[in-house]
RNA sequence: GGCCCCGUAGUUCAAUGGAUAGAAUAGAAGUUUCCUAAACUUUAGAUGCAAGUUCGAUUCUUGCCGGGGCUACCA
């Protein structure tokens, strides 16, 4: 960054003492690997400036860089493109400002406005399947990089604990439960709950398919099959406060909540601030009557109030119902104002949701915004792609969905029976090794799921396993751990060493500085894209680099005292890096493995 | 039908409009008396199709083809 900011300045000047001509920007990349040079150049961008054969200007340019920029070691030009060798002395003193910052590339704390992350926003009727892992970790690791680029973040969500959907599995329960308890069946609580879920879509399907046979349309077997029926009836008894309803519903409900405080402890997610929708979904009631007396919203002839949007080339879109009641959007729009009254610091809210809601959202922030809320501009979908199975859709009712617990516990079995066949853990003991099993089925877990672009949709099959070698989490953590093997092989080296910079590096030392040089840039680009995919991929790019430089190079071994220093110098400054990087996608690297 | 997203090696992923499109995996061939071989090195293999803008297009525009989603007084 620092560099490219010297140079901007540098080729800038150089240009108009040689040509007269003020340049507007000038282009950089690294240079590719083929090319003798470490960053690159491009002369094309010039030619609407300075009139000429580019390969001249290139080739005027970098004599006149070289002779007057002492960081400029030597320079070739390949068509349009300048390529710049810098300096070793450049790396050196870089390494040597960087080398004691042990939060090196996260911009200090709390330096830009506080943020609000919503992620999770799970249904309390059945438990978390792989879908939400990727929501999750999405989540989490987004916080953890606005975080890292210097905001202030609130991590919440909201629960969606009421509604037809959880008198499904009461009813259920009730009627076949038997009194059932997570405790007496020694089932998770979320897990039994589930159960119940299920157990009420088979009854209502028989149902229906009972109406069916009778002679009665599809449709309206759907409607009237009876215990569909009886559910209905009991979220009127909870929207009216039946007492019965209520404590049943507070009783099932907190069985979910201890089922998912295990996932999202056993994941390392967590929240600052719970919203439930209990609370929440009559809200947003008051802001449509305001938005009705300004003339955003209209009434229709049966009372339901309406935007029409077909100006923005969107629909009519309905806010409260014929009945006087919150529908979704109601209730999005009074939490979104909550939120706002609740964190008055907060200035930029992120909504960690699926793809299929992109429509809601887009709607819900012109909403927001026709009403006069100047922070609507602030708000983000951040919008994942669905997580599929080869066989389609996971849908919880029919049971085809990837659990998150068994998908964290087999990872995790998977890392345990790799290890104990490559055997290198002797010494640890059985608490150790089972803290190191989950540390890297975990990581692997998360790896594949947070190295994808958050847009693309991942085709998720059961039957083939994920990785654990190639580009995946343990194979970052593998290369950790063989640092900290180094680091504490070398007990004899100076880590308060100042190297020395008239040193001259390595080629593959000075790719690894190189790249180091690039974690803060590359922080802040994935905040500014809110995607961690950014900084997993930089991280796997650094480790390649790494695992080049400690195949070809003696670190340990260097006969040189200064040179060897410095290498294990740059191996733990690489093992922060990577421990940093790692930290902002919620994966814990371990130091051994 | 309308609107939105996605099409890159067999497979899973990369590539602010820039050089000969990078990796991993699966395939082929090598590297352990030496700092952890979950590693390293070599090899073969891809931009759905067709136009356009540009000095230059995987990237931007349009059309077509394929996959997914949204289009509820459910949340």
């Amino acid at each position: 960054m620092q560099l490219i900011k010297l140079l901007d300045e540098k080729v800038k000047s150089a240009v108009f003492s040689i040509y007269g001509a003020q340049l507007e920007q000038v282009e950089f990349q690294p240079t590719r690997k083929d090319f003798e040079g470490d960053i690159t150049v491009v002369v094309f961008p010039m030619l609407r400036t300075v009139k000429g054969n580019p390969v001249e200007i290139g080739t005027k340019i970098g004599a006149h860089l070289q002779e007057t920029v002492s960081e400029i070691a030597s320079f070739n030009v390949v068509k349009g493109f300048l390529n710049l060798v810098v300096a070793d002395s450049y790396y050196l003193e870089f390494f040597n400002s960087i080398f004691h910052k042990e939060q090196y590339g996260f911009a200090s704390a709390n330096s830009k406005p506080a943020m609000m992350v919503e992620y999770s926003s799970p249904n309390t009727n059945k438990p978390l399947h792989l879908g939400h892992i990727r929501n999750n970790l999405l989540g989490y690791a987004v916080a953890e990089i606005l975080k890292a680029a210097g905001h202030k973040v609130y991590k919440t969500q909201i629960i969606n604990d009421r509604g037809i959907h959880i008198c499904k599995s009461m009813l259920a329960w009730q009627k076949s439960g038997k009194g059932e308890t997570p405790e007496s069946s020694g089932l998770k609580g979320d897990h039994l709950v589930g159960k119940y879920y299920v157990a009420f879509d088979k009854v209502y399907k028989a149902e229906v398919a009972a109406l069916e046979a009778e002679g009665v349309a599809t449709e309206e077997a759907k409607k009237n099959a009876p215990i569909l029926q009886e559910a209905q009836d009991m979220l009127r008894k909870w929207e009216s406060g039946d007492e019965t309803v209520v404590a049943l519903w507070k009783q099932m409900n907190s069985w979910v909540y201890a089922g998912f405080d295990t996932t999202y402890k056993n994941m390392g997610v967590d929240f600052d601030q719970l919203y439930y929708e209990s609370d929440t979904y009559l809200l947003g009631k008051d802001v449509v009557s305001d938005g009705l007396k300004k003339g955003v919203f209209y009434k229709k002839e049966d009372g339901s109030v309406w935007i029409d949007l077909s100006n923005e080339g969107l629909d009519e879109k309905i806010v409260l119902r014929a009945d006087g009641t919150a529908v979704y959007m109601t209730q999005d729009i009074g939490t979104a104002l909550q939120r706002v009254t609740d964190f008055p610091d907060v200035n930029g809210m992120v909504y960690t949701v699926g793809n299929e809601q992109d429509y809601h959202f887009k709607v819900l922030f012109l909403i927001l915004k026709k009403l006069g809320y100047h922070w609507a501009d602030t708000l983000y979908h951040l919008s994942y792609g669905m997580v599929d199975l080869p066989s389609g859709k996971m849908k919880s009712r029919e049971g085809t969905v990837v659990d998150a617990d068994d998908l964290i516990r087999n990872m995790e079995a998977t890392a345990e029976e790799l290890s104990k066949e490559l055997g290198k853990l002797e010494g640890y003991t059985e608490d150790e090794k089972r803290g190191l099993y989950s540390t890297i089925g975990l990581g692997a877990l998360k790896y594949y799921i947070l190295k994808v672009d958050p847009k693309k949709r991942i085709l998720f099959n059961p039957e083939e396993s994920v990785d654990f070698q190639g580009n995946t989490g343990p194979f970052v953590q593998y290369t950790y751990a063989r640092i900290q093997s180094i680091l504490r092989k070398a007990s004899d080296f100076d880590a308060d060493a100042i190297v020395d910079t008239t040193m001259s590096l390595h080629e593959k030392e000075k790719a690894l500085l190189k790249h180091i040089q690039l974690f803060p840039g590359k922080v802040l680009e994935a905040a500014e894209n809110y995607s961690p995919a950014l900084i997993a991929n930089y991280i796997y790019d650094l480790v390649k680099a790494f695992n080049s430089f400690y195949q070809q190079v003696p670190i340990l071994g260097t006969s040189e005292e200064q040179a060897r220093n410095f290498r294990i110098q740059l191996s733990k400054k690489v093992g922060t890096v990577i421990q940093n990087g790692f930290q902002l996608l919620g994966i814990v690297v371990p130091n051994r493995m």
